[in-house]
DNA sequence: CTGATTGTTAAGCACATACTTAAGTATCGG
DNA sequence: CCGATACTTAAGTATGTGCTTAACAATCAG
């Protein structure tokens, strides 16, 4: 089996197994739910009509790619996500925008820390463009 | 074969096949050439020891969840991208930033705009952070 | 018209992915 | 110690993915 702290693999890689990773649905959800915080193994799998190893395989991908980090600690596997994975993916999305649309994200981000309120809450006060949540 | 505007999948099924398309390293480096402007299939091709038809087949994955058109004059199909697709699965990503991470955003932005060679001549003044190509 | 260019279609193959069930192992509570 | 909890391991299966080659179609240039 694969060591955990092996995700150092070299960019297209990477890239390659973070969208990979990002694919499946059920993966994309157990995100979002790190996103609010740590989670067990089992706490994960509750929302999914899916049996446990399923999920744990689904847990293994994600690791394996550095999206997300886990503990175990007695019984318990405690799992949390590795913000910077994401935004590795996010960045080079980015990276593909075009001019226009670099200057609209610029404008987008001055009326976003307009408002004081989102700042200090961290809940988004501004929608975004396209979904925000699955 | 599938008509081109049906890329119209609702929310969760796009995401998948956008990050399923995004997977594949030859699919990437043909969205980066693209970024550049448009191309033909056989144009698209040159850079990889691949036979045509895998070259084809990627062109289909990308239209397909609509990351990029194509139409075909003569017997040349034109390809280009489609934008707004990109910035979708890029503002999946966004929305799982952290309260810090929003805030560091801004902070970036606010830098960026403060350079109007950036603006202007649409190439990174700014280096992101994380890779910006392959 | 003819032959070269540009792309298309179809079939097939090797390997990866997303599950499943069945049978473990390790910890904790009493 | 003993049974319940929380995973873990192994093996198997159905379907999907990324290519290949071979043969075909359509257009353009001379």
């Amino acid at each position: 089996m694969l060591n955990n702290q092996q995700a150092e693999e070299s960019g297209r890689a990477q890239l390659d197994s973070v969208f990979q990773a990002l694919t499946d649905p059920t993966r994309r959800a157990i995100i979002v739910r790190l996103c609010q915080g740590p989670a067990s193994v089992s706490e994960l799998a509750t929302p999914f009509a899916m049996s446990l190893p399923a999920i744990v395989q689904h847990l293994q991908v994600l690791e394996n790619c550095g999206l997300i980090r886990t503990e175990k600690i007695g019984r318990v596997r405690s799992c949390s996500i590795v913000p910077g994975t994401l935004r590795f993916a996010e960045n080079w999305l980015a990276a593909r925008r075009t001019p226009a649309e670099r200057r609209l994200d610029r404008l987008e981000a001055f009326l976003e820390s307009d408002d004081p309120q989102t700042v200090t809450t961290g809940q988004q006060g501004t929608r975004q463009l396209g979904e925000t949540n699955e």
